[in-house]
DNA sequence: CCGATTGGTCAAGCTGCTTGACCATGTTCA
DNA sequence: TGAACATGGTCAAGCAGCTTGACCAATCGG
């Protein structure tokens, strides 16, 4: 493989990581939510029954004082809400609220909605392969901005 | 396919994009380079002959503001030089320098060998259509922070 | 040849992150 | 048991990298 081919493939990932994320969020904010991207990759890990802010902070790669202002601005939107950990009195559960969720299937209806352009120009099947592919080669990666 | 499919599809363009650049990052520093991963993708717009800020500040999807910051920042660094443009008064032709251009090698040096690392996990073939499908469906995707 | 457009910079401001300090609770082990 | 250390969380301050706004010089178009 050429050099700079390599280059490319890069700047490839992220323009398709670029397009797809502001496309769901421009999705959300059509459906009546304000947010910024991060919300959705924060619902995510919300999502099945709450996480703590560490948890959180490591699952979006940032610090858990980043991960704790972003919990405030979500809470002050009404997404989530901070509950007494039930196991551990210095923990705080994050949950979803009623709110929270429906801005949660709102951003996964807008993702589907985008990737579904994708299998327009590509087939399904391809855009399940890129997927598994991809899960493949960065299983844990920082699902943060790349520069 | 299952809507939150779409939101780990995007989870892994951004992990797999993030993880890419970090350790182009590491390689280029590594190599002797100070940087930050925008240099390799704003070296790949002036590679050629050159370019003008606001070429630049289009490549990367900021504004020209921001692009000729990060040209000032390049250019005390010694990577670019700003020189008049041969055709236009008004413009500034930024072109890299000798240091630059060995900064450019070992970017794409430093991009192979991360990619390597990936036909390792997948085969070079599957590396090469995953470029492919990506460049299909992003092609003008901005070069940007995805959030 | 004059108004509108384009390339570029300066200045100020803001957003989202970081580092550092700190407190409360939990865990470990002599 | 209790002293030392580890862990979850917040508050505060600072900073990097971007934006908007204002402006100047050069070019283009009628």
């Amino acid at each position: 493989m050429q050099n700079s081919e390599a280059l490319t493939l890069t700047a490839a990932l992220l323009a398709a990581a670029g397009d797809l994320t502001q496309r769901i969020n421009e999705g959300v904010v059509a459906r009546g939510f304000e947010g910024r991207p991060a919300y959705g990759f924060a619902f995510t890990r919300l999502a099945p029954d709450g996480a703590t802010v560490t948890d959180l902070a490591v699952h979006l790669g940032v610090t858990k004082q980043a991960a704790s202002q972003l919990v405030d601005e979500l809470a002050r939107k009404g997404y989530v809400e901070r509950r007494p950990h039930p196991d551990d009195a210095r923990a705080r559960l994050v949950v979803l609220t009623e709110r929270g969720w429906a801005c949660t299937r709102a951003a996964e209806e807008a993702a589907a909605e985008a990737v579904r352009a994708w299998a327009d120009l590509i087939g399904e099947g391809e855009v399940r392969v890129l997927r598994k592919r991809l899960l493949r080669i960065a299983p844990g990666g920082p699902i943060r901005p790349a520069w």
